[in-house]
DNA sequence: TCCATACCTGCGCAGATGTGCAGCTATGCA
DNA sequence: TGCATAGCTGCACATCTGCGCAGGTATGGA
């Protein structure tokens, strides 16, 4: 199997087989950088907090939303803002409140990670 | 149950209930910033395909994980050391080879997330 | 009509972070 | 002993990102 690509070909290796190995593991670029980007919006402590009383509580409100994380309310909406785009919450208007709720299944389930370890 | 901390006590809320089972569900400040830092060091491309090769692959030369990342030497060992203090990593010296492999089963687990997507 | 509330946006700043380059140390082999 | 290789480190740069403040829009009630 050739898979170190061209321009990488000409340096040495200590495991050569073990290389190719890892090239397949890694896998596409572009798959990796999704994956980094969606590690990237929990890796900030408010966003995670945020994500973390959507997943357990459900549709919570902006106000809500700041009170429980002690953020002040353009925070939480900056925050909900850059996930709403990257397509891991939705907002439904209700009058003049908007109760947000996360639709990534993937998202979920990393913060299922986070929840089972909190004992 | 009073679980809104006094500084925000005299907010105004939308579904006050749904505010303390919100702050349940995000639970220690503490525990949420371990898990944003976890997240915070798989947010990166380079540092998420090293930990991936690894985790697949088994343990590691640097210069092969150069190879199979398309990274440079030192971008590889600059990302393996913040990884080895954060105690993800752990390197074994062989001679001149030094070879890594992962130690924290959080960030295995997070990983598998990413692999069983890979299809 | 007037006002309070719920949410959103733009701007500016400080802090953190990834990157490339040059150079250093240590190991193994001839 | 001399040299090439594996790996590590320090510095300087550009970039990004979270945060707070001020102000704007829209909804609902008096």
């Amino acid at each position: 199997m050739h898979l170190v690509p061209a321009d990488r070909a000409g340096r040495r290796t200590i495991d050569g087989h073990r290389v190719c190995d890892a090239i397949e593991a890694i896998g596409d670029a572009g798959h990796v950088r999704a994956w980094a980007d969606r590690f990237s919006l929990l890796a900030d402590p408010g966003r995670l907090a945020l994500l973390l009383a959507l997943d357990r509580t459900g549709p919570l409100a902006v106000s809500d939303l700041a009170v429980a994380t002690g953020m002040n309310d353009p925070a939480v909406s900056q925050a909900l803002r850059l996930l709403r785009a990257a397509g891991v919450v939705e907002g439904r208007k209700d009058g003049r409140v908007v109760r947000y709720r996360i639709v990534d299944a993937r998202v979920r389930g990393l913060l299922g990670h986070c929840a089972a370890d909190a004992g």
